[in-house]
DNA sequence: CACAAATATACAAACGTTTGCAGGATTCTC
DNA sequence: GAGAATCCTGCAAACGTTTGTATATTTGTG
C-alpha cells in the first residue's frame, strides 16, 4: 500500500506538503498539486482513513442505531439515509438495540469509540429519556427520527403522527362508525402518544367522547393487536385504529373470529401502509408514512447541520377495511 | 477521555504494560494486571478502535454488500449476521451496490480501507464475476451468500436453489398443470441458473419436454414478472414458477387481466415467501428461503474461519395459488 | 538594492495504541 | 552463592496522517 511518504520520496518533497496537496489547501503551489495528484494516480494512492482518522480524531462513520434492521421502516430509513450519506462521503455502521437499553447502550459507546461524525438514532422501547445517549454521545451531532425524545438537542425528523392519526380517526367517524378503539402502541414512545392525542381531538371535533377505556396501549405486534382487539369487541367498539399494520392484521382475524364482518360490522385501520396492506383482502386502510424520504431527510439534517424538527407528512390510504356501506 | 498513558501514569508504570496487562497478554503479573484492570474501570478507560486500529492494520469492522438494504431478504440477512457479529465483538458496515457495479467496487474499496476485518457480499447484477472483489479485496476473508460466483474463494452461503425449484415445479406438475414456465430471473446470477436446473430436471423427471421458450429469464421485479407472465399466457403456459415473489404477484394481475382464474385456470408459484403472500387472496404458494438463518449462518462462517460452501435448505408453502382441483 | 510582505515548502510533533527487543528482577538448580 | 533460567516490565519505534510553526523562496515596493 502506497503512503504519501512513498509519494514524497518519489518527487522529492514531504509528506506535510503531499497531504496539505491531496487536500486541496491552498497553500501548495497549484504546480505541485498537479504532480502530487499524478503521481498519487500513478501510484495507486489511496488515504489509509483509520490513520487519517486517528489524527483528526474523527471518521466519516454516521451511526445508525435503530431497534431492528428488519422491520420494514427501518430498513427503509437506512436505505434512505444510506443513499444520501454515501453520496457525501460517509460511510454507514448500523446498530441494532432490539428494543433494548443495554444494548442501545453499547452501540452507542461503539460509535463514540469509533469516533463517529454523529449518530442517527430511533431509541429503543426500554428507553425512558434521552439521558444515556447525551452523556455518551457529548456534543456529537444527533439525529433523533420516529422516536424521539424532546428533551434531547438536535435535529428530529418524525411523521405528522397527531394529524395523521386525527386523519384516520376522522375518517371512521366520517364512515358512520359510532364506538371507535386505538390499539395506541407503548406510551413511552413520542410518536404513540401524539397519535393518540390525535384520535382524541378526532373524536371532540366530531363531538363525540374521548373514553380512556377504549385505548388499548400494548405493543403494536400481530399477537398483541389481536388480543387487544378481542377486548374491543367485547367492550363494544365497531372500529379500531391501529398504531401498526400488524396490530391491524391482529385485529382484523380477532373480529373475523368473533364472527364479525369487515368492514360492515367492523372497521380497521391501520398505520405504515406496509405493502401487503393493498393486496390482501379485505385490503386493509392504512395510513402511510414515508420511511425512505425520512432517512434522506435525517441524513440531510445531519449533513447540513440544521436543528428543528421535520415533520414528514403521512397520509390515509382508505381501502376496503374501514369503508362501510 | 483517558488513555492507556493516563492510567500508566496513575499507576507508575509504562503505556506498553498497561497494553499488555488489559489484553490480557500473559508476560504481565496477575497483581499489575488487576490493578491496571481496577484503575482502568475507575478512570472511565476505553480503548481508542482508530489507534489500534491502525497499529494491527486491522479492525474489527465487517461489511456487509448488499444490492438494496430495503429488500425484506437482505434486511433480514443484514438483520441475522449482525446478531452474531455484535456479539462476537464486532461492527457491521452496510454498503449498498444499488445492483451497480460501480457503488459495489467503491463499497469495496471503502471497507478495504478501513482495513475491514472481512467483508459479507451479494454482489450486484451487472457483476460478470468475482475478479473486482478479490483484485480489491486482496487476501481479505470474504463470504458470499445466495448470489456467489464458484470462481472466488472462501465460504459461501446459498439457499438450495435447485432442489427448491424442483420441490415448486414438481408441486405444479403434480397439481396437474400441463404447460408450466418460468419467470426465471436474470442468467447472470448463479442461484436463477440453479433454480432454472431444478426447474428443468424437475419437467424431465416426470417426462415432460424442457421447452426452453417457456422460460422469461427477466428481472423478477413485479412488472418485468406481469410482463413475462402475459408472454406465457400467449404462449399457451398454465402455470408459471416464478423466482420472486413480486414476479408471481405480477403474474396474478397479468392471469387476472387475461381473464384466467387462479388456481384453476393458472397456478403460480413464487419464490422467497414474503409475509404477504400468506395473507393476500389467493394466498400465494411460495418457496420459502431463511435469510435471517443465512446471515447467521454467512457471520458464522466468516467467524470461524470457514471456507466450504453451505447450502441453506429452502422450503415449498403450498397455497391457494397453485391449488388446482 | 534593501527590506517587507507574501508565498510555498519543510520540520517535527502529535493522535493512542501495539510490539520486538532489551534489561532488570526474581526464582531455580547444582 | 554463582550461574542459568524464568518472569516482568521498560524502551522506543512504528502505524499513516495532519497541522502549528519555522524556514526558505519568491514577489513587491520605495
Amino acid at each position: 500500500m502506497t503512503t504519501i511518504t512513498d509519494i514524497a520520496l518519489a518527487l522529492g518533497i514531504t509528506p506535510s506538503t503531499v497531504s496539505r496537496a491531496l487536500a486541496g489547501n491552498p497553500r501548495v503551489k497549484e504546480q505541485t498539486r498537479l504532480a502530487v495528484e499524478k503521481k498519487a494516480a500513478e501510484m495507486g494512492y489511496e488515504r489509509n482513513i483509520v490513520a487519517s482518522n486517528l489524527r483528526k480524531g474523527r471518521s466519516n462513520i454516521v451511526g445508525i442505531v435503530v431497534p431492528r434492521v428488519r422491520r420494514e421502516f427501518f430498513a427503509n430509513f437506512i436505505g434512505g439515509a444510506e443513499d444520501v450519506l454515501a453520496r457525501a462521503g460517509y460511510n454507514v455502521i448500523i446498530c441494532q438495540s432490539h428494543e433494548n437499553l443495554d444494548d442501545e447502550i453499547k452501540a452507542l459507546k461503539a460509535l463514540k469509540n469509533y469516533r463517529a461524525a454523529g449518530v442517527i438514532i430511533s431509541h429503543s422501547i426500554e428507553s425512558q429519556d434521552g439521558g444515556h445517549i447525551r452523556d455518551i454521545m457529548g456534543n456529537l451531532p444527533i439525529v433523533q427520527f420516529d422516536r424521539v425524545f424532546p428533551d434531547l438537542p438536535g435535529a428530529k425528523v418524525v411523521g405528522a403522527n397527531c394529524d395523521g392519526a386525527y386523519q384516520a380517526t376522522k375518517h371512521l367517524i366520517e364512515k358512520g362508525y359510532k364506538r371507535i378503539g386505538t390499539i395506541a402502541g407503548y406510551m413511552s414512545c413520542m410518536a404513540f402518544v401524539e397519535r393518540l392525542a390525535g384520535y382524541r381531538m378526532a373524536l371532540e371535533d366530531a363531538g363525540l367522547r374521548y373514553d380512556g377505556s377504549l385505548v388499548y396501549p400494548e405493543s403494536i405486534l400481530y399477537e398483541s393487536g389481536k388480543e387487544s382487539a378481542r377486548k374491543a369487541i367485547a367492550d363494544g367498539c365497531d372500529a379500531l385504529y391501529c398504531c401498526g399494520d400488524y396490530a391491524a392484521l391482529g385485529a382484523m382475524d380477532a373480529a373475523r373470529e368473533a364472527g364479525l364482518s369487515i368492514p360492515d360490522d367492523f372497521g380497521i385501520v391501520g398505520t405504515a401502509d406496509e405493502f401487503w396492506a393493498a393486496i390482501m383482502t379485505p385490503s386493509l386502510s392504512s395510513l402511510g408514512q414515508h420511511p425512505f424520504d425520512m432517512g434522506q431527510a435525517a441524513a440531510r439534517a445531519f449533513l447540513d447541520g440544521r436543528t428543528g424538527t421535520e415533520v414528514i407528512p403521512m397520509e390515509l390510504h382508505a381501502r376496503q377495511s374501514s369503508n362501510k356501506h
